[in-house]
DNA sequence: CCCAATATCCAACGTCCGTTGGATATTGCG
DNA sequence: CGCAATATCCAACGGACGTTGGATATTGGG
């Protein structure tokens, strides 16, 4: 029951001095694994060498292998909604100064979750597996994509009210761009795509926004 | 090296006078399973199960379970390319008369294949399994996808040098809206989504088109 | 300085999986 | 009808995997 926890300040130490494993060092690298190649293709052994331990060493740290993909999904998934939630805070902030402002708003929140997810493009391998897997993906759902959904679409609601842009499927259109971008980043896990590909997505992303909602007449 | 064929018209029939297996059974079974919890976590045994047959009876017709998932990739990929390569010269034809009708094919084009992929939605758990394989989705990608995206792609810089729309992303647009569509059909495959959530879909990828394909001023 | 606590590793267990050899029943052909 | 071919099943093998018990080295607190 003490599993999953940082190391205890208390007595105890492995052999090696040089080698501390944490719970984050292994969670970390286990969702970079779990994310390119899934949760069957992986074995616990090779999260272990992947941080230098023993299998037995994992287990200790992390429990069951289940246990363990769930953490994996709980940090990734945690880190993105912290940092998603601000942006739209900010977003919604900008909102009422006109449809000029409005856009460049909606435009920064593109940004900052297309900058997010190429930072970190195991968030995309994780959420495509975790939606390709029917029975599992519904607390995960509920607890971090829904309630970012949600406020995106509120924030385009309250801007269809305040007459900056016209949408009358917040729901479709967000899931739209949102998968638009890890289809973009498919192809940065891939190693397909590069610096180019990045600079060309984002004016289409722009584009995109701009052309589903061009300022009102 | 007689796998995978059609069973001989020659000597030889099963114990059971009523149960035939074909290769096309398995392959259709194993398609249905392979999209819906992928590679590892469908055993040879529930292959088998879902046919009613042995296990030994499936590698008999199937030869290796890597043959048989390589076998429903191309069965169903070869499935879908056929329908929309169709369609797509169905699209480019309709393109000259002028900006209307040029409008018009699109949508027709974007219906087929809405409702190709919502009568197979083993089609897209197929996809999004292989574009999560890094190494894996290029032999397919360039045997099956990259055709009828390249097909598509010429028909919009067809229609862009027609001056019948404007897209200078013909690449991305048309990779957006296809991703968007899948993201529409794995909410069929958790059976989340009902016939509600299609019509309200298809009206969405119509708006889609409009929006970014406004008739031109 | 000693002791309790513990992080680490080694070896092993039980299970499941892909695959195969061989026996058997069934068929088409001459 | 007899024979060759083969579709099917049963049983088993070897390996990989998740997991664990126990031994060992290392540490912080008293």
């Amino acid at each position: 029951m003490e599993r999953m926890t940082t190391p205890r300040r208390g007595p105890g130490r492995p052999r090696r001095a040089d080698q501390r494993t944490t719970p984050e060092v292994i969670v970390e690298a286990a969702a970079g694994l779990f994310a390119r190649r899934g949760f069957d293709a992986v074995g616990m052994r090779e999260v272990a060498a992947a941080c230098g331990v023993d299998v037995a060493t994992v287990h200790h740290h992390v429990g069951t292998k289940a246990a363990l993909y769930e953490c994996c999904f709980a940090r990734v998934f945690a880190a993105e909604s912290e940092a998603l939630t601000r942006a739209v805070a900010t977003a919604r902030a900008g909102l009422a100064d006109g449809p000029g402002p409005a856009m460049a708003a909606l435009h920064e929140l593109v940004d900052v979750f297309i900058d997010f997810l190429e930072d970190r493009p195991e968030v995309t391998g994780l959420w495509l597996r975790r939606w390709l897997e029917p029975d599992r993906h519904a607390e995960l759902d509920a607890r971090y994509s829904e309630p970012l959904y949600h406020a995106v679409e509120q924030v385009l609601a309250e801007a269809d009210a305040a007459g900056v842009l016209s949408e009358p499927q917040p729901h479709l259109a967000v899931r739209s761009l949102v998968w638009s971008v890890h289809a973009h980043v498919v192809g940065l896990l891939s190693g397909a795509n590069g610096a180019r590909q990045r600079r060309e997505f984002r004016t289409f992303a722009h584009r995109w926004l701009d052309r589903m909602y061009p300022p009102p007449a």
